[in-house]
DNA sequence: TTGAAAGCGCTAACAT
DNA sequence: ATGTTAGCGCTTTCAA
């Protein structure tokens, strides 16, 4: 083990001038060879390449994108990594991009849109070839910068409202919607809602919107409405269906705005002995393995997350004009609900 | 919605040679300014935050780094984004990272160290200040890589075995063995091991062997092993369950690689009405939210993967030498086992 | 097919 | 306190 104090980071490495010393020829050629690119004859290849091989050359693509203005680094903000939707989301980027050799610089906004903001223009210092973002939400210096970068965009997982550039998601409206229909065709009416925060997470917010939208065609209304603030998570979900019961709110089903929260609370039903759905119908969102797997199947909405991040992976790097890409969700019946 | 068709990333933008003029002075200047470095009036100042204001400049760190050989990116190679130990990982250094205005480049191998070495080659092209990786595994080509790169490495969650640079992490060997004794203690002896496959999930492998050690030395050894292929997922646990059950493999107890297989094996006996941890007990790994929250608490082990990331990307700025530093895992009894 | 030369946009001496 | 001058390591005309 080496001791590295104090030593910066050495970008002294092997340069394509050296390279083409050793080659014996001209740098030009030593690029055109490395990118495939123009002509050179088969003998010159192997030369530079094994000169490569033989100094162990990495190309400094950091002198490459300023020189050539194209850089294969693609940003992508997400809200955060605790809720397993983004990191699912980031799957299907990395996929695509690994395909064309493309990589991410990943920011995590905490669900601000003004943290992303400030990663939004961090990230384009590094002119990086498109930028993906999640939501439509965005403050409107970012949707200066955006639009002065000429760079593709993308806005994932949300499709109501207007978009920058490329969207490629669904409608959180719309699910909430579904779910409300599926409730109500089972005859559930004193429904309660559990989710995040709406100020901060604004699909959440759409989607309870959604629901009750349904719920008032029927002429009702949510029973109650519990704003977890925190990140998403089982415990979390317990707990507020711990304190709905507690507080002796009269419901005969709870929706919650994700399967994590869902889930917690039929761990909760089933630590206390309370039917589902007999007692108490649960639906979830997002389709979690988890909620597949529990000895009750969750009734739930599956999200076409990793596809989403495959496809806006993709679309940035095509060359057709801006437009909107509905990725269906798909309702699941569970057995909860 | 403009249309953007075609249109390559247009880098051709506000330069800070242009800022200079619009500011009345010259470059270095505003070079000086931006990064608050050397000496400036306050009236200059000014007028050069005016003029870049104005122009909407947004500095080209390309060249930046290019003239001052250095990059604020870090390089991160994680194994998976399926298994949210590493999510969790990623957000303890995105966390320390942002603190420092440092940029987080990410690349999945899919636990393969060959995708590995491809990921390190391309992200050392970028001259990344420092780069994370996991695990001790690596190919040799890898290790020349990291060692000619001249930066600060750490490597992350494991510290049986040599580290390059920088180790943080803890024993999965010693959590092996911490988990066999909590279940001899506890009086299982039949006991059965559920976990991903040996070859690629090396870190697995590692506290299977701890486990067995110990069991050894009380003369006993698992009654199966059953090598799960494919993601980390709660459904995959239930069904490796499942079929040990199916093929009446005399146990009393299952140590699940981690805690998604754990909670399938306790949902499968849930819904099977096997009781826990009476007619078999259950002991998971990592220490995940849902287990802490199921209805009967999960015995586990917790493990300090966002400390492990938050203290890696702040070990490599420091100028301190090499080291192993060990974050401690954490036996949680739970109600399992 | 190949090489020389001129930048890409910035930072870092070195003058002034 | 500020401007001038060289590069950083590549890509890209343009000639040869």
């Amino acid at each position: 083990m080496k001791d590295r104090r104090g030593q910066p980071a050495d970008l002294s490495a092997v340069t394509l001038r050296e390279v083409s010393r050793e080659a014996g020829v001209g740098a030009s050629t030593v690029s055109r060879v490395l990118r495939n690119q123009g002509s050179f004859s088969a003998r010159t290849r192997d030369r530079v390449l094994q000169a490569v091989e033989k100094l162990g050359y990495v190309p400094n693509r950091l002198a490459g994108a300023l020189a050539s203005a194209g850089s294969n680094l693609v940003g992508i903000v997400i809200p955060s990594l605790h809720n397993v939707v983004f990191p699912d989301l980031l799957r299907g980027v990395t996929r695509q991009l690994d395909r064309t050799g493309q990589q991410a610089v990943i920011g995590v906004s905490e669900y601000s849109i003004e943290r992303e903001e400030a990663l939004v223009a961090s990230m384009l210092a590094w002119r990086p070839s498109a930028l993906l973002l999640v939501g439509l939400e965005h403050t409107d210096r970012t949707r200066q910068m955006l639009d002065a970068a000429h760079i593709r965009v993308a806005e994932l997982l949300d499709l109501d409202g207007e978009g920058v550039d490329i969207v490629v998601g669904f409608s959180h409206r719309e699910a909430g919607r579904a779910c409300a229909r599926h409730l109500l065709e089972r005859g559930y009416r004193k429904i309660a809602y559990i989710g995040r925060d709406f100020a901060s997470d604004r699909r959440s917010a759409k989607r309870c919107a959604g629901f009750r939208e349904i719920l008032r065609e029927a002429g009702l209304d949510l029973v109650a409405i519990r704003e977890v603030v925190g990140e998403s998570s089982t415990e979390l979900g317990r707990t507020a269906l711990a304190s709905l019961l507690a507080e002796r709110v009269p419901m005969d089903a709870v929706f919650c705005s994700n399967d994590d929260y869902a889930v917690g609370a039929l761990f909760h039903c089933m630590a206390y002995g309370i039917d589902v759905p007999g007692q108490l119908a649960i639906m979830g969102y997002n389709g979690l393995d988890i909620g597949r797997a529990a000895p009750l199947p969750l009734a739930t909405v599956l999200t076409p997350r990793v596809e989403v991040g495959e496809i806006a992976a993709q679309k940035v790097f095509s060359s057709e004009p801006s437009q909107r890409l509905e990725v269906s969700f798909t309702i699941v019946p569970g057995a909860t609900a």
